[in-house]
DNA sequence: CACTCTTACGGCACCCGTAAGAATC
DNA sequence: GATTCTTACGGGTGCCGTAAGAGTG
């Protein structure tokens, strides 16, 4: 019996698939699957249900998951605490949502370069849903969500809280009172994908409307969003940060008098049963990149 | 980092000699140099102070031992429960006393070979402080010692208590009332080796007595022990279950109307810190010996 | 000189990845 | 047929033991 062993059983048994564990541990499948077998071999007992078209775990199985669990904890505390801190080696794949991935994410692709040479990022990019439930399957390492998660395996911690404003072509006549609700009678609201989090923020507004539902435009790209707004053809709402230099530019403004919109907090998760250091580690400089005093989604 | 450093580690560490754990984990005293050596490397963390003679941990490798005790540990735990009870492989090197040796020794060892035809058994003979001292030092995985262990970090559970006889020639007169008293008066006794467990009987008796000193004469070995007292050459005192088989023969005789002596418990002794299956197991085999209605030490 | 641990080195065994096979849906 | 896990196999790496080296008491 070896760790590495009880880690591809742990991960082969968590994932729900050999297949997804092997792409985790950065293992070709049938290593994967040979590493459990010599595990059960040593064991002499099976930890696997064969017979269906995806491996179950049997009793035995269910039994060894909490303490293969132990295992990998206790190792991973004697890295942290005896092993001297060294770069981190190895490979990290990680899911933002496309508003981060167009921002913050060169960035944070240079730092981490920067503290941990020998560290491969692989950043993967969709919406909110679809992230989580990856990093539910162990497919991901972590990811920035702008919702607290919905499963309890999953940890989280605050990263940023992120200002929107309402955006309107630079050139566009507004009335000194109540510019947002004429434009809206206008213009369409242009919005980013209903299944993106930032959709959440136009539902929230809509919410607290009583007006007769305006016009809405989507748009899956955010660059593509402001160029419309540019253009005169809508209104829209942007992460103050990303869109300040357009602003300064005066290519776009605020919309003069306008509400504040709803705030997005973003959060980044992680399997609350990963205590490697790989995840605190880039979580420090997730949370380090936010304190450098700019907001976290800036251009 | 692999379990097997871990091992190498914690016995090079515990048994104080990189030598002696090499011996205890039948391992070349290179390999195991090599295994914490590359624990240490991965570790990046120096683990042992070379600059002496001998190995002595440094802060980090003092950090180290605990946890990886406990590794070892949840080790053991997930092959206890989760593995299949399979015969147990390997080595076990183990002492006990002379007489044990020349007692249930052979029974011993047949019902091991029959109940784990793979594992190898070491007897180990010597005095049973010598012993003690070779089980602290982790030469020997278990021993049979006739008092209970002086250090903490041994684990000691009650095998059996061995009733003792005064002998004397079959045909040597006695008298009917104090005829111990008489015979000590007349003929030497024949002890047993003053570092014997079994000379603590003697002891005991001795200062029982308010008599003059008795001329004492010591020898290391029982079956000669037994030819002097049968040449009527000097009293002496046996286990029970040894000596019966000269009774029936009429060779030698108990003292008539002699007081029992002191009972002599063994123990069965092992390292608190070693929780192998192969511990329990080979204690339970020596405990059902025990049980089969004869007296533990039966030639 | 006895004893400790380390280093060098040849050989074997293990483990990985590629690729093909078997089974399930 | 797409996907999942297993098996076969070639190749490289890792690990063991022998033997020689270096340092200590």
């Amino acid at each position: 019996m070896t760790l590495k062993q009880l880690e591809a059983f742990y991960w082969a048994a968590t994932c729900g698939s050999f297949t997804v564990a092997a792409s985790r541990l950065h293992l070709s499948q049938s290593s994967l699957s040979k590493r459990v077998s010599e595990l059960e071999e040593s064991l002499s007992c099976q930890l696997f249900d064969r017979s269906g078209y995806r491996c179950t775990l049997t009793p035995a199985g269910t039994e060894l998951l909490p303490k293969a669990r132990q295992m990998l904890n206790a190792s991973e505390d004697i890295v942290a605490t005896v092993g001297k801190d060294l770069g981190i080696k190895g490979w990290c794949r990680f899911g933002t949502g496309e508003i981060a991935a167009s921002s913050w994410l060169p960035q944070f692709v240079v730092s981490v370069k920067q503290q941990f040479p020998d560290l491969s990022l692989e950043p993967y990019v969709e919406l909110g849903r679809e992230l989580e439930q990856r990093l539910i399957d162990g497919e991901l390492d972590f990811a920035i969500i702008a919702h607290p998660p919905s499963d309890p395996s999953i940890q989280y911690e605050l990263i940023a809280e992120v200002d929107f404003d309402w955006i309107v072509a630079a050139d566009m006549p507004c009335p000194r009172k109540h510019a947002l609700a004429t434009l809206v009678e206008k213009l369409p609201i242009i919005s980013m994908h209903k299944n993106a989090s930032t959709s959440k923020i136009l539902d929230h507004w809509l919410r607290m409307q009583h007006n007769p539902k305006p016009k809405i435009v989507t748009c899956n790209n955010m660059s593509a969003m402001a160029g419309l707004v540019a253009a005169g053809l809508g209104i829209s709402y942007f992460p103050k940060g990303w869109i300040a230099p357009l602003i300064e530019k005066r290519i776009v403004k605020i919309v003069p008098g306008s509400e504040p919109l709803e705030k997005l907090a973003y959060y980044f998760h992680w399997r609350a049963d990963d205590n490697r250091r790989l995840i605190k580690e880039l979580k420090g400089l997730v949370l380090e990149n936010v304190n450098y005093g700019m907001p976290i989604l800036m251009l």
